[in-house]
DNA sequence: GGAAAAATACTCCGTTCGGGTGATTTATTA
DNA sequence: TAATAAATCACCCGAACGGAGTATTTTTCC
C-alpha cells in the first residue's frame, strides 16, 4: 500500500452539525501544516454541493463524517458521495459505537470509523493513514468488526458459503432482482416467480431501500456493479 | 468496554520461533511494569503445553501469536487454545499481510492482528487494549477487514478491447445512455445536457431500437455487459 | 449542391412505476 | 412465549415511461 501523493498536503473536509464541535475540530487541525482543509459542512447537503462545487485543487482527499446530521444522515451523504467520487475516503466519526451503523457505515464505503473522543493526533494520524491505503479504526470498534467477519461459530457449520450478500438482501429479493435485472416488468416477474405483482412490487420497493435507490436503472447498474448476480 | 481487571498487571505470553525476536521482544516488554510475562515459548507444543500446566496466577491474559511456526502453525495453536481457554485473548504477530491467514485468524478466535514491524509502545498498547474488550489491529488490516465486511469486489479479468462499435449508437445518444445508467428520469437527463425532455425521449426510443430493448433496466444491463460506458 | 444521417422538438395514449399505507402469515430467535 | 423479521397480497395516486407518429434544423460527406 503506498502513499497516494507523499509529499502533498492533504485535504480534510469536515462535516459535522455541531457548531462548536466542528469549529474546535477547525481550530485543532489548523495547527497540523500537513493538512490543508478544504471545507467545513454542517449537512449532508452542504457536503454534497460543496464537493459538487469543489475545483479539481480543492477537491477533499479526506472527509471527516458526522454520522448524525441534520437531513440526510452521515451514511447516506456517504453513500452519494462514493457513487460519484469514489476516490475520496470517508472516515466516520461518531459519539456512537452502533453495530447497525457501524455495519451500514461500511456498506455504503467509508473507509474509517472513529469516535468522537479520540485525541487529535489520533485523528491527524488516520487521516494520513487513510490516505495511506489503511482503515483507521478504534480497537472497540475493530472487536466489532472481527465479530462480523468470524463465525459465530454456533453449531451449524455444515453451510458450505457465507454467501457475503452486499445490501443485505433476502433471498426472495435476490431472486426478484435478477429478473429485474433482465428487464423483465413486474406482471412478468410476477409470472415467472408466481406470484402476485403486488408482491413482487412490494419486494422490489423494499430493494430499493436496501440499495438505496429509486429506480430499476439505477439498481440494475448497482447490482451489476458490486456483483450481486 | 470495561476492563477486566483494572489495577492488576496484564500477565503476557510471546510465542515465537525466531529466537532473536523473542529474545528482543521479552526484553523491550520488561520494560512496562504494567505488565507481567508468564512465559515464552519457541512453538505452538510448546505454548499449549505451558499453558495447560499454568497455575491460575500464571494464566496469560493475552498472548502475542507468531503465526508462521514450526510444527503446528499459531493459527491451530489459537484454535486449540481458544477451544479451552477462550477468556486468553490472543494477538496474532505476523511479518505478513495475508488476506487468507488473517482471515482464518480470525475464524479461529483471534483477537488482534499486529505486523512485526509494530513500534513496541503500540504493542503494548495493543496488549492494553485487548484487556478493555479492543481488537488492536494495524490500518493497513483493518481495511482488509472492511473489504471483507463490504463488497468481496470482484477484480480483474478480460482486459479486452473496444473492438468494434458495440451498437451503432451515436455520441448524443451514448451521451444519455450514460445518464439513464446512473439512474436519472428523462427530466433529469434533460436539465443535465441541456435539452428538452422530448428530445432526450426521443433519443432513449432509438436507443431502444438500435439495442433491441424495450426498458431502462434492459438497456442499463446490456450497456454494461458490453462496455459501452 | 444535395442526399443522408443526426439532432432537435412535440403530441397522444395507454401502461408501468414508485411511494405511501396497511394487513396477514410464517419463520426465526431471543 | 414474545418479539422480530421475512414473505405475501392489496389499494391509491401522480409521475414517468414506452410506442407511434410528425416535423424542422444541422451536420456530414460524397
Amino acid at each position: 500500500m503506498e502513499s497516494k501523493e507523499p509529499g502533498k498536503k492533504i485535504r480534510v473536509a469536515i462535516v459535522e452539525d455541531h457548531d462548536i464541535f466542528r469549529k474546535r475540530l477547525t481550530e485543532l487541525l489548523g495547527f497540523y501544516d500537513e493538512l490543508e482543509l478544504v471545507f467545513t459542512a454542517d449537512s449532508g447537503e452542504t457536503c454534497l454541493k460543496q464537493v459538487f462545487e469543489s475545483e479539481p485543487e480543492k477537491m477533499p482527499d479526506v472527509i471527516l463524517m458526522d454520522i448524525e446530521l441534520p437531513g440526510i444522515s452521515g451514511i447516506e451523504t456517504t453513500f452519494q458521495l462514493k457513487e460519484k467520487f469514489e476516490e475520496i475516503d470517508i472516515i466516520m466519526f461518531t459519539v456512537f459505537e452502533d453495530d447497525e451503523r457501524l455495519f451500514e457505515s461500511i456498506q455504503v464505503g467509508a473507509t474509517g470509523y472513529l469516535l468522537k473522543d479520540t485525541a487529535i493526533d489520533e485523528v491527524v494520524s488516520s487521516l494520513k493513514e487513510v490516505r495511506e491505503g489503511g482503515s483507521p479504526i478504534t480497537p472497540s470498534i475493530a472487536r466489532k468488526l472481527i465479530r462480523m467477519v468470524s463465525k459465530p461459530k454456533k453449531e451449524n457449520s455444515s453451510k458450505s458459503e457465507p454467501e457475503v450478500v452486499p445490501f443485505d438482501l433476502s433471498p426472495a429479493e435476490i431472486r426478484i432482482l435478477e429478473q429485474v435485472i433482465d428487464g423483465k416488468s413486474n406482471k412478468e416477474i410476477a409470472e415467472e416467480v408466481f406470484l402476485s405483482p403486488w408482491t413482487v412490487k412490494t419486494h422490489i420497493k423494499n430493494i430499493y431501500k436496501k440499495m438505496h435507490v429509486n429506480s430499476r436503472a439505477a439498481a440494475v447498474r448497482l447490482a451489476l456493479k458490486r456483483d450481486i448476480v
